[in-house]
DNA sequence: TCAATTTTGCAAATCATTTGCAAAATACTG
DNA sequence: CAGTATTTTGCAAATGATTTGCAAAATTGA
């Protein structure tokens, strides 16, 4: 393990929730973004992060990155302040594992993710379709 | 409702299972890429379709689309033959409802599909793990 | 210590998707 | 219907995340 895997490692599971590449590298000082990639995907191929492809208005489509490993877990993304929040251990993994059983897959891996409010933004008055003049006052990398 | 817009509508519900723009453009004759994502844009936001983005080593990035409505539904990628395997309507929109609920979120949308062997590829003797040498037989475009 | 292998930084390339802009199509109005 | 305002489209260029070629730097191993 290099210093700048390890390093980018380090990162993902300090966080504790979703990264995208862009802030992994903006938490990183003195390496090319080229190698937070190419770290990520030697991370992940080692089983030591997890990610998904989430698509929001605000930034677009990015990969977002997790720790990796047996006790897997999904997250609730805010589509206003943009903070992914933490819905527990996987729930739905033996499900779609009988599912696919029935129809003869062999299920190797899943994404799961749900997007809405989060409680605060609810409180402060946003709705689920809201104007692009709402500022993103909380996520600013 | 232009003509552009319905023929993207058209080939979309006319498909059944998850097509990228890449897809629906090569099934249009005369209507530029631009034309084609605008009329995505379009008829997602009148929910007459949904997308959910999904990363495969074959192709990359992409959006897929589907139909949209109140039935919807979930899918299964082979990553072997690409293509998408129906496992049928919605089972985890109450479980997240519920989940989001007792952590005080507004719950607006989730995406979930899973990954892995399809029948046929498994019987194709194909592993999850497979070689850059394996060719993608069935979708070409 | 020296050659072989792997990793990194930098710059350029990719690729899906978006956008500016003027022409074409459509909707509205008198 | 004619004329004008609004919307949509095609084309080309721009975006932005991610990938890649390549030579230098770092690491490995004999
Ligand atoms: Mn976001
Ligand atoms: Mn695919
Ligand atoms: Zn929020
Ligand atoms: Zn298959």
């Amino acid at each position: 393990m290099t210093k700048a895997r390890k390093t980018v490692l380090e990162v993902v599971e300090q966080e504790g929730s979703p990264l995208s590449a862009r802030q992994i590298g903006a938490r990183i000082a003195g390496h090319d973004t080229a190698t937070v990639y190419r770290a990520l995907h030697y991370l992940e191929e080692k089983g030591l992060i997890d990610s998904f492809v989430l698509h929001c208005d605000r930034h677009g489509t990015e990969r977002y990155y997790t720790t990796g490993g047996a006790c897997h877990r999904h997250w609730f993304h805010c589509v206003e302040c943009h903070r992914f929040i933490d819905l527990g251990e996987c729930v739905v993994g033996d499900m779609i594992e009988k599912i696919g059983r029935q129809k003869g897959l062999a299920v190797t891996g899943h994404t799961f993710f749900a997007t809405g409010l989060c409680a605060d933004c609810q409180a402060a008055g946003k709705m689920p379709g809201r104007l692009p003049s709402d500022t993103c006052s909380t996520q600013t990398d």
